[in-house]
DNA sequence: ATTGAAATGTAGGAAAC
DNA sequence: GTTTCCTACATTTCAAT
């Protein structure tokens, strides 16, 4: 089995959920062909032990004025434990910091930042990000365009 | 108005549902003070008009062994229309690329790539990505922690 | 656009096979 | 694991404001 604890009927309804979490039992029911009991009581199972993590409305990000994307590269002055840590702790409280990776390389952070653009991202730049203590450099990189975008893994 | 169509309360329902979509229309209208028809009457329009995208289970990536993401920089020979757009074409075919962003910057596209680890990440570079055409270089990066990474837009 | 109330459908739990 | 039955909630619709 590829995944420990999951048979072919819980992959099947993962895959489904990662596409849409509104289908109601009784459609998956009908499509996997088992008892809205079944699913009801896989898909119970599945939150309980931890396989779905969360419930979430994406949104459509032209709609709502987040036009631009950055990737940021951050290099640290150091790597103590300490200044990771006091890094991560302060990054993650931007709420325009959507991820932060701790990464191989030759860089020390990946981050993704969504503003409503240039103006936008350059005062976060600037009144954030670059004051936290420890940090080296900041390189980043601009989304020109969106070819693919899902959350859902490959199952 | 910060978003063109939206008032305070739907930015109010947005923030909610972006964290977790399970919420009734009975909890957001307690916690909006609103009433239930009014909720759903919201919600109803946001999705018709394309602000609420999908709605989407999040899995746990650990527990589904997909434990390896890959971020990959690829530098294509030449940025003929043509080219790109045979890129994005077949690139966004592969179920283990996530994300495909064309960007600013000294390289042309950004990957994210989910695989269940080195081997298979491995494999993947060797047998798909880079029997893509037209391709210069592919530099990856690899996640070694994960500080933070949310689906939620700041409103 | 907002509301309360009514109709419909789904979720969630229990029992028996 | 499935089926049936049941109750409680949630969604959806609608007339009125």
């Amino acid at each position: 089995m590829k995944i420990p604890g999951l048979d072919p009927t819980d992959i099947d309804i993962l895959r489904l959920l990662q596409k849409d979490a509104q289908l109601t039992n009784k459609e998956i029911s009908f499509t996997l062909r088992k008892s809205i009991a079944t699913i009801h009581e896989r898909i119970r199972r599945l939150k309980e032990q931890g396989y779905i993590d969360r419930v979430v409305a994406i949104l459509n990000r032209k709609k709502i004025e987040k036009s631009l994307i950055a990737f940021s590269q951050v290099l640290l002055n150091g790597h103590a434990a300490d200044t990771l840590y006091q890094f991560e702790k302060e990054v993650m409280k931007f709420p325009e910091v959507m991820e932060c990776f701790q990464m191989t390389g030759n860089f020390d952070f990946l981050l993704r930042i969504a503003t409503s653009d240039m103006d936008a991202y350059h005062d976060f730049y600037r009144h954030k990000l670059a004051t936290l203590p420890n940090i080296n450099s900041i390189q980043s990189f601009f989304v020109l365009s969106e070819t693919k975008s899902v959350t859902a893994y490959p199952l």
